[in-house]
DNA sequence: TCTGGGGTCCTAGGACCC
DNA sequence: TCTGGGGTCCTAGGACCC
């Protein structure tokens, strides 16, 4: 049997920990500049703020219900992410447990007799809540995407079901299959819910009794496969999938402005930011990147399904050799930049992309190329001092020192946990 | 006026090879 | 007049996730 565990509104829970004062109070998290709803409590859904709309569209409703507004603290965010983690680990084993994303952890369950799993369950809920202060939803079943369907349900019905849902038996799992739609479902999106309602398909009850060939032709391949399989209990999803942090296959850092931006100089700043994020990250998974990708989004006025956006212009280069230097990569980028831009437009965004990720291998050539050895040494110090200060302390000069550029945070909450001139205070 | 950011997997189709 | 078949690798694009 497999677990889910899973952060109620996590991004909410988390800016809550730090301030008891508006722990029944309504409460939303914005996205990076301030765009969009990203984490709603409760008490927010209940007034009818919706998730992921824009926040300029909300505002009234927000105004009017008095409901606290965050801009995203992601270093908060993280911290007390990797403290439920390790509740969890420590609780089941690190073996047993795979971190999916920033508020998810799914547990593996095999181990424990079918009738202590709910008690299991709960526990695991109740450690983490009074360890961390987080509240959780747990669901449990034979699969991952049934047991994301059990905690569907244990979200949803969270008075009953007292936040825990196991779907163990089999009339239990099939009440719970009939009574959800396809569109609720873990690897269902829009466009395919969208097609299976066209094919009659409406509730995961009537998609799981699909033949598997069916899913093969018309769900995606094996992907359709995949899901058939798991809604009948078969594991094809298996356990410890995410749990290897491979290397990232693609490594990327892009932003929105906090407001139009026309100069060149303010797009190269921006960009060689970004690169230099860019550059961070791959050295921290020890790979080297083969081809560097930018992109500015102009504001031009573009139709698409869901609202207006940009138009997007995008230039790539083959490097030299595979690099993973902040130099080398602001080098090749800022041409890329200025053959992008073009005189009198505003931009709204721009972004690089590292793909071709390959390992580092410089980390041996070091010893034959000198120069490169100074590089690598150089790139070490800056990310020491970076880390260690939480924050671009050193940067190039490429990236620039005024940066109007930078995104909109109006509602930024203090990093409680990762600065100490931030902690949180006693009186 | 104003709509995030970062990633994965899969498939189809083109280029190329023998 | 007439031009195979099978394989691999790569890329773009679709769909999805949180």
């Amino acid at each position: 049997m497999k677990a889910i565990v899973d952060c109620n509104s996590f991004y909410c829970s988390c800016e809550r920990v730090f301030r008891p004062d508006i722990k029944e109070k309504p409460v939303v998290v914005l996205s990076n500049n301030d765009g969009c709803i990203i984490s709603r409590s409760d008490e927010a859904k209940k007034f009818g703020v919706g998730m992921a709309g824009p926040y300029f569209q909300a505002k009234s409703l927000i105004e009017k219900h008095n409901i606290e507004v965050f801009s995203s603290n992601y270093n908060l965010y993280g911290d007390m992410s990797r403290r439920v983690m390790s509740t969890l680990k420590e609780y089941l084993g690190e073996e047993n447990v795979e971190v999916y994303s920033v508020d998810e952890a799914f547990v593996d369950l095999s181990g424990f007799d079918p009738k202590d799993l709910r008690k299991i369950a709960k526990e695991m809920k109740e450690r983490v809540e009074q360890w961390t202060g987080v509240a959780v939803s747990v669901g449990v079943a034979p699969t991952k995407t049934l047991a994301k369907l059990a905690n569907y349900i244990a979200k949803k019905h969270k008075s009953r079901t007292e936040g825990v849902a196991v779907l163990e038996a089999e009339e239990k799992l099939a009440r719970a299959l009939k009574g959800i739609g396809v569109k609720e479902l873990w690897g269902v999106g829009g466009r395919s819910a969208k097609k299976l309602e066209a094919w009659n398909i409406k509730t995961a009850w009537d998609l799981r009794n699909m033949p598997e060939e069916w899913a093969r032709k018309h769900l995606g391949g094996v992907v359709g496969v995949r899901l058939i399989k798991e809604l009948n209990g078969e594991e094809a999803i298996v356990m410890g999938d995410s749990n290897t942090p491979e290397s990232k296959r693609m490594i990327a850092t892009t932003r929105m402005f906090g407001s139009t931006v026309k100069e060149l100089s303010a797009i190269k700043e921006a960009v060689a930011t970004y690169a230099a994020r860019t550059g961070e990250k791959l050295r921290r998974q020890h790979s080297a990147a083969t081809t560097i990708q930018v992109f500015v989004v102009s504001n031009e006025k573009v139709e698409s399904t869901y609202f207006k956006h940009g138009r997007t212009y995008a230039a790539h280069q083959v490097l030299a050799s595979p690099t993973s230097f902040t130099n080398e990569l602001i080098a090749a980028a800022m041409p890329l930049a200025e053959s992008l831009y073009q005189e009198g437009m505003g931009y709204k965004k721009a972004g690089v992309i590292l793909s071709g990720i390959v390992p580092d291998t410089s980390i041996q050539a070091n010893l034959f190329e000198p120069q490169k050895g100074i590089g690598r040494f150089l790139m070490e110090q800056i990310d020491n001092i970076n880390f260690s200060m939480r924050g671009d302390v050193v940067k190039f000069a490429a990236s620039g020192t005024t940066r109007n550029w930078k995104m909109r945070q109006e509602f930024h909450s203090p990093r409680y946990t990762t600065r100490w001139n931030e902690l949180c205070e006693v009186k």
